[in-house]
Order: C-alpha cells, then sequence, then structure tokens
RNA sequence: GCUCCUGUAGUGUAGUCCGGCCAAGCAUAUUGCCCUCUCAAGGCAGUGACCCGGGUUCAAAUCCCGGCGGGAGCACCA
C-alpha cells in the first residue's frame, strides 16, 4: 500500500474534495445513519500498573518469596522485588515468604534484619511466613551429602586464584578425579574443628567447566566461614552460598514463582540442574531489570565512602533512596508501590529520575497536606486601616481540613522576593486578608489597606503576622550525584517562618507551604522538604 | 576477551512470544487553556518515539541475518 502511495494520493484528493462539498451537517447526518459506530467516542484506556499474568499457574497455590540478605539498609530496589512478589502473591490469592539469606558470617548484623522488617512494615507488606535460611543449614548439609554420594559434587582444595583461573579457561582440576570415598572424608574434613581452615576448601558442584555459562563451571555450594554470625554465632563452620541454598529453600517451601533481579539470570540453569540432580521440584523464575533513580545510587560502593568521610551523616538521609531516607524525606509507601508498579516487569534497566515517584506522592499527599504561609528573608509591612485583628483561613482549598484562627498584630512579615519590585502605591493582595496599597518602601514597608476585592491583576503574596511567626530550619535534599559525581550542595538548609499554627501538627505530617512545596514535619523546628 | 540479557517520545513504560485492529497506548516532563485567593490538586488540549542496515512477507515495533549502543556474569557475595 505504502508503495502505491503515488498512484493512490490522485484518487483519494478526489475522493476528499467531492465529500467537502457536501453540507458538514448533511456529512454528520449520513453518518450517523450508516456508520454509528464511527461517532461513539473512544473511551480512554485505563492507565494499567498491573502485572502481566504468571506463566504455569493451573492447579497451583502461588507462592512467591522476598529473600534479602541482612547485609544492608533496605532501598528502593529492595522495595521493587519485595513489592513485585507480593502483588503477585495477592493477584493469585497465594502466599509470600521473607527469607533472610545470611549465610555469610560476618557481614550480617542484627541491626540489617531489624531494618529490613522495619522497611518492609513501612512498605505495608505483610508475609505468611519468615524464615532465615541459617535455621534450615543441617538440611542443606544433608542435600550436600546427597549430592557428593551421586558424584554431583566433590571437595576442591585449590588455590582461590588457580580455580579462578581454570574456570576461566575452562579447564578441571585434579580434585575432580578423587573417589567417593576420598571425597566423603575431605567433607567431613571441612566439619573437624582441627581439619581445613577457611580458604582451604569447598565443596563443588560438578557441572560443566567448558559451559558457556560461566556459572555452570563448578561454582562453590559449601564454604568454610569461622567468622561470628549475628544470629548464631560460631555454631556453624560449614556455610552454603547462595547458589545452593537459595535454589533449595525454594523447592523446599513450595515456592512457585522466583523474582529476582536480572543480574540472576545466568544461574537459572545452574539452579535448574542442581535440583534435577537433587531430583526436586523446580520452581519458576522471573527476572526484571535493576532499577534505580538519577543521581541516587542504592550501591554500597557508592554510599559508603560518603558516610565514612562524614559527606552523608547515615543512611536514613532524606537525599538517599533507601526506605528510611524516602521516609524521611516524605515519600508515602503508597506512592513507591504505584510508583514500582508503574515500572512494569521489564528486563531492561531502569534509571528513573526521582520527578516520576515525586508525581505518585504529591496526588497522594495533597490531599492531606494543610495549607501554612512561609516567608523567607522577610520584611515587614505594616497596614493602617485593617478592618479586623484576627481572620479565620482554611487549612486546605478544596478538602475540609478544619480551619484555623490567626490574629493579626501590628507588623505583617512577606518574603523578600515577593517585594522587591514592589514600589510606591503599588497594590498587592495578602491572600484571604485582603489588598493592601503600598505608601512607603525601603526597609520597611508601609502600607494602607483597601478593600478585600478579588482583582485579577493584583499580586497574590502569602504572610504571616509577625507575632504569629514561627521560626523553623527547612532541610531540602538535592540530588545526591550529579553526572557521576557528588553534589556538594546536595544539601540545603533555610530558615524560614511560618505560622505558629505549625507546632500545634504532628511530628510526621505533611505540609504544604503556599507556593513553596510540600514538606514532612520533623519536629517543631525542622521540617525536610519533600518536593515541590 | 568469552557468555548471557537488553535497546519504543526528554524520561519511565505498554505492545514484541502468536506479524495485520499500532500512521503505536499510558505515565511523567514540557507548552497552552479551564478551574482556583498557591507556582498544589483537578479538567481539557498540544508537542514528542519503534537504535542502524539488510532480508522474509500482500503486510514488520513484532520474524530472520548483520552491525552499533547499554547492562550483567566469569566470587569461597547475594
Amino acid at each position: 500500500m505504502r508503495k502505491k502511495v503515488k498512484e493512490i494520493s490522485p484518487v483519494i484528493d478526489e475522493v476528499v474534495s467531492e465529500i467537502n462539498q457536501i453540507p458538514l451537517e448533511q456529512q454528520q447526518k449520513e453518518i450517523a445513519e450508516k456508520y454509528p459506530e464511527l461517532l461513539q467516542v473512544e473511551e480512554k484506556k485505563p492507565e494499567q500498573n498491573v502485572l502481566p499474568p504468571l506463566k504455569n499457574t493451573e492447579g497451583k497455590n502461588i507462592v512467591t518469596r522476598f529473600p534479602p540478605a541482612p547485609n544492608g539498609y533496605p532501598h528502593i530496589g529492595h522495595a521493587k522485588a519485595a513489592i513485585i512478589s507480593e502483588e503477585y502473591a495477592k493477584m493469585y490469592e497465594g502466599k509470600i515468604i521473607l527469607r533472610f539469606e545470611d549465610t555469610n558470617p560476618g557481614t550480617e548484623r542484627l541491626e540489617y534484619y531489624a531494618a529490613i522488617k522495619v522497611g518492609m512494615d513501612w512498605l505495608g507488606i505483610k508475609f505468611n511466613d519468615e524464615q532465615h535460611v541459617s535455621d534450615d543449614i543441617p538440611l542443606l548439609y544433608q542435600k550436600a551429602e546427597q549430592l557428593i554420594n551421586s558424584n554431583d559434587a566433590y571437595v576442591c582444595t585449590c588455590k582461590q586464584d588457580d580455580i579462578s583461573k581454570d574456570r576461566r579457561e575452562m579447564r578441571s582440576c585434579k580434585c575432580t578425579t578423587l573417589n567417593l570415598e576420598e571425597n566423603q572424608k575431605r567433607w567431613k574434613n571441612m566439619f573437624n574443628e582441627k581439619g581445613y581452615k577457611e580458604g582451604q576448601a569447598l565443596l563443588r558442584f560438578r557441572g560443566d567447566m567448558k559451559s558457556g555459562n560461566t556459572t555452570m563451571r563448578d561454582p562453590a555450594l559449601f564454604r568454610i566461614n569461622e567468622k561470628h554470625h549475628a544470629r548464631l554465632e560460631q555454631k556453624y563452620k560449614v556455610w552454603p552460598t547462595y547458589d545452593f541454598s537459595g535454589i533449595i529453600l525454594d523447592s523446599l517451601n513450595d515456592v512457585t514463582h522466583a523474582m529476582r533481579s536480572k543480574e540472576f539470570e545466568l544461574r537459572k540453569e545452574l539452579h535448574n540442574t542442581i535440583l534435577q540432580k537433587l531430583g526436586m521440584r523446580i520452581p519458576e523464575f522471573l527476572f526484571f531489570g535493576r532499577l534505580e533513580l538519577v543521581g541516587m545510587p542504592v550501591s554500597k560502593s557508592a554510599l559508603k565512602p560518603l558516610i565514612e568521610n562524614g559527606k552523608i551523616p547515615w543512611y536514613d538521609d532524606p537525599r538517599l533512596p533507601t526506605l528510611e531516607g524516602l521516609r524521611r524525606r516524605g515519600i508515602r509507601p503508597e506512592a513507591v508501590r504505584k510508583f514500582i508498579l508503574s515500572l512494569g516487569l521489564t528486563k531492561n534497566d531502569t534509571n528513573s529520575p526521582f520527578d516520576a515517584l515525586e508525581s505518585f506522592n504529591r496526588k497522594i499527599i495533597d490531599h492531606d497536606s494543610i495549607r501554612l504561609n512561609l516567608i523567607k528573608n522577610p520584611k515587614k509591612l505594616s497596614i493602617t486601616n485593617l478592618p479586623t485583628n484576627s481572620i479565620e483561613l482554611s487549612n486546605h482549598p478544596t478538602v475540609d481540613l478544619g480551619k484555623r484562627i490567626v490574629e493579626i498584630g501590628e507588623n505583617i512579615l512577606l518574603s523578600e522576593e515577593d517585594m522587591n519590585d514592589i514600589s510606591v502605591n503599588d497594590e498587592i493582595r495578602l491572600m484571604s486578608l485582603g489588598n493592601v496599597k503600598i505608601t512607603e518602601t525601603g526597609s520597611k514597608f508601609t502600607g494602607e489597606y483597601i478593600d478585600d476585592e478579588l482583582k485579577g491583576n493584583v499580586k497574590k503574596i502569602q504572610w504571616i503576622s509577625e507575632d504569629n511567626a514561627h521560626e523553623i530550619k527547612i532541610i531540602i535534599p538535592k540530588q545526591l550525584f550529579i553526572d557521576e559525581k557528588f553534589n556538594e550542595e546536595s544539601l540545603q538548609t533555610l530558615k524560614v517562618f511560618t505560622e505558629s499554627h505549625y507546632l500545634k501538627l504532628k511530628d510526621n505530617d505533611e505540609i504544604q507551604f503556599i507556593r513553596f512545596g510540600y514538606c514532612r514535619k520533623e519536629s517543631s523546628h525542622q521540617a525536610i522538604f519533600t518536593h515541590k
């Protein structure tokens, strides 16, 4: 069709001009009679934000899981994995398990287990079960022995560098040729207090050293780690790796659909093979891309140095995409959920600007954020002829959030930026109060009350009575990194005046300072700027 | 280097498996208008995209081949 455009277009022109000669009314009538379906206004497609259906769900009780390693504070990336898993569990009326993957003593801390639970709680995720891999170690030993006995695993005592080199060069080491008895002996020796030390032996899966998939090249299943474990202290010496424990527990706990980020995708083949060798059930795997926010890294390698050299006080800093950071900033968990669902289950790595989250959040907080006036760099204005000394202000323009009464004293405070270009005889509107004609400018302004009539061309500005002013500090988080570089100006503070009504609000309340932006009250003297 | 994944408007995505209803949907950003005693929320409208090159086909965002870009794995981390 497209190739023949040149031939067709004269014909089209002819038909169109023919139709155009028919009066519009008649055209409409004719269409209504002959093709009424054309006049139906197409319904706007609703916003989706629904995850695609899962495969292979027939006749199954769907079980998903969220498997964090308790080795750091939870962030937006954890939220993605957890929320997607929970949404699927809900979609199929199934279950979701929280499983702490704590099999690397020395990296885990009780504090992290707690922080993850607090974060999940904040997100509103309810788990049907909570497990620790560290509670299932004996079971994992059993499975390991099964693999040893079937000659699908062997104990390797090569040096780490040699193993690495062999894997790269697709070469088996001499430990692979050991017989069953020798392997069993070595395995026992891994547990023996006087046996192998850390780094001297590991149980490897017999995969395929020639495989193009590097994870198949005889990966480690168990290694010796004598460090103190956060929960179990010195209870075990031999610990499983993720490649082994994760998949065994998924299978054993009836996980039907296991979701993980894309970096684990190569391991699917390995995990399937291990389960096959053990004759165990294989779950479905789903993979999704990493989630990052522009200029807000989540990796420990990016964050740790900043904390160590004091550029950021702690992981709850409102510039960070940690769950605690987001919470302090005033981001609502519902906004995080909507945001994450809006990203879908793509395998693309997403690097979303904070604006996207912000927009979801604004819609949520707007209707319960009371409006207060805020003044930066105050300028005094005294007004003559004011007809009243107190006024009732509405807490929200469209939602009933109550009203407050404000006393008006001798002086009114106005923001310098609003008064910069004001000269004598100019008229300004003090919002809700009335129109004032300026009679004197300079370091102090004076003015005369005119009337209360709303006039389109008069500048409307917010104000605070000096007697009613309360000074607070606002912390303004900005983008942490700009073009891979730490933004030295990423945290700004502003001393401002707001109404004393601020003191009556609860901590954590969200406020919209008029013509300034949304802030979360942190204390009677400090608020954090959420977003505009 | 090898292997795998991925590439749709400024940004984030839907659609890709099973080619036509996609001259491409939604959100966000942006512009304009309406509403409004906020530069909020809400309503309406506009701008704006299938990485490139071949091929298959009546028909390709969708299938095939080849480039190029981005990410990941090659840990005794998860």
